[in-house]
Formats: C-alpha cells, sequence, structure tokens
DNA sequence: GTTAACGCGGATAGGTGATATCCGTGATTC
DNA sequence: GAATCACGGATATCACCTATCCGCGTTAAC
C-alpha cells in the first residue's frame, strides 16, 4: 500500500501558496521545492479540478488557494492528488465457492469490508482535522519564524 | 492508494481456519473461496513467515492458526500480507531548493509527514481493536448461525 | 519402498498504475 | 507580436501487483 508521492509534493505546495501574497507559478513552486516542473503541474491541475487552487492564466498567472487556509484539509488534498477510491477493494468472494452468501445477504457489506471502511474512515477522519493554517504554523514553530517572510523574499525576488 | 487484493483472502481465510478443525490445505481454501490455488498460496506463506498460521507438511498437511483467534487481530494480517511500510514516505524536500531547513531541523520529521504518520496510526489502531474472532463472529450474525457447521462439514467431506 | 498429497521457494510473465516528460493550444500581459 | 503561463493529451519508462509454473523436501497412506 503506497500513496502517491504527489501527495507530498501537493500539501507541501499548499503552505507555500497559503503564505505568499500573489499567484504562484508552478515552476516557482517546483523550484522552491527541487522537484519535477513538469509532473507537479499535473498535480496543481488536480488540484484546481478539485476547487482547492485557482490558476490565473497569461503572463503573471500562477495558482493560489481558492480558500482560506484554515478551510483547507490535509484530506481535502490527498484526495485530489491521490483519488477519493477506498484503498482496500471488496471483490465479494464469500459470493463465490461451494457455500456462497446468499443475495440478501450481501445488500449489506460483509464483516472483513467494514472493518477495513472503518478504518480508512479513521484515517480520513484524523487527516480531516488538521489544515493547511495548522501545517504553516507548525512550520513556523519547527524552523523559526522568520521562514515565511523569506520565502516571501524568494517569491517576489530573483524574477 | 490500494491495498493487496491478497488482505482480503488472507482475512477470509484466517476466519475459515478459526472454525476448521485441522490443518486446511491451500487447495480447499482457494476452492472455498473461488480464487486461484497458486497465488492464494503465496499469501498463506507471508501469513505463515509472520507467524499468524502454522503449517504441516506432508500428506494431512495444510494450514492451521498458530494462535486463538481472539489473540489475532486484522492488522496483523494486514502487516503480513501488505508489508509494514507506511503508505505515506516522506522525501524530505524540505530540504531541497533555494532555501532549505537545516540539519537540527530535520532532526524530526516535518509537520506534513507528522500528519500522515498520526492518520496512519489511527488505521492501524482501528484495525488493531478487531480480531479473527470477532469477524467470525460477526459472520454468524450476518448469514446465520448455521454457517460453521456447513462449513466444517464440507471441509470434511469431498475427499 | 513406492506413491500421492502437501508446503515452500525461486523463476517467470503479464498487466496495471505511478512516474516523468514533451508538445500543442489558448489565455493574458507587456 | 512576443513572452509567460495553465491546461490537456500523448508518450515512454518503471515499479509493483497479479498469476502461474516448476523443482524440491516432507509426510502419510498403501
Amino acid at each position: 500500500m503506497k500513496m502517491s508521492g504527489g501527495v507530498e509534493w501537493a500539501v507541501h505546495c499548499c503552505v507555500v501558496l497559503s503564505e505568499a501574497e500573489g499567484p504562484v507559478p508552478a515552476q516557482r513552486l517546483a523550484e522552491f521545492h527541487g522537484i519535477s516542473r513538469t509532473y507537479l503541474a499535473k498535480h496543481l491541475q488536480a488540484l484546481s479540478r478539485a476547487g482547492i487552487v485557482s490558476s490565473t492564466e497569461g503572463r503573471v498567472g500562477g495558482y493560489v488557494l481558492t480558500r482560506p487556509a484554515d478551510q483547507v484539509s490535509v484530506l481535502d488534498i490527498v484526495l485530489a492528488v491521490d483519488g477519493r477510491e477506498q484503498a482496500f477493494r471488496c471483490t465479494e468472494i464469500r459470493q463465490n465457492g461451494p457455500l456462497p452468501a446468499s443475495q440478501e445477504v450481501c445488500r449489506q457489506p460483509c464483516g472483513v469490508a467494514r472493518v477495513m471502511y472503518a478504518a480508512e474512515q479513521a484515517w480520513r477522519s484524523s487527516l480531516k482535522d488538521v489544515t493547511v493554517a495548522d501545517l504553516a504554523a507548525s512550520v513556523s514553530v519547527d524552523v523559526g519564524a522568520g521562514t515565511f517572510p523569506a520565502l516571501r523574499g524568494w517569491l517576489a525576488g530573483e524574477g
């Protein structure tokens, strides 16, 4: 079981966007994180389709957070980039074999699937409780309050 | 993000084993669930390596649960079949780019990673709370108390 | 002792999805 | 008109899951 590596990129980018003052091009976001520009663009497009991020085309275009940072959960980003499908997919093997479960019984998911779905629900709930604003605050604590001013400086300069 | 399909097979097999009276060959388990015998064997070997299941070689061999069913959690099975690695893998992109985080700061995982790990912990904790015995009980409730006697009959007969 | 059933590990394909890049198009600003 | 940028499609590569087969050692039955 492996999450798409793009999720890490997307979350970090959202934190940067939450501290930026204007639209930030994909080029800039990729350069700042030392990652592939073209591939990051794909994930940013996914964020855009999900409504998490808004894009501005044209010369001074780029990406901006659509909602305030405290209204964007990590779960929103994960679902947008990694997809909304559950990790566990029930194939209903209880309906196979010599003693298959009846159609009546199979109207509700089996016990195995229910356990898996509950666990994923716990996972999603945990991710839903953390916002991009929370992450930005944790960065300030971890690496210092001067980080984001420096970031804004870098984003503005080096044109 | 997708869990290995073998997890579903393995969990169902463990439920069957918890209700069987003796060693059950992979052949039988596969036939009962209507799935590939050779591929299921691979997953059963993983369960065996993890100590969840014990194998008996030879003519009347097969698989038995090593521990009592109420001491085998769903998490045990998932980790054995799907691997123990986390779904989220931090690549430390905060160390890249023009404003890299210092070595000192990076001694602990970044905020993004901490959130992801906490969510996985919630997921694992949820799976850890459910045992094979619980699942067997839910089967009795869902499809009826006569299910396991019928299963034992099928396992014994049709030699 | 021979045979048959069974678990185990390695080797081997095939298929699917993630990763990564490139190009053309359209929009916007200068 | 030129430069910058988002967007979508096409493509190529790669890793991993899925699935099968074979040879080997073990055990019980005949």
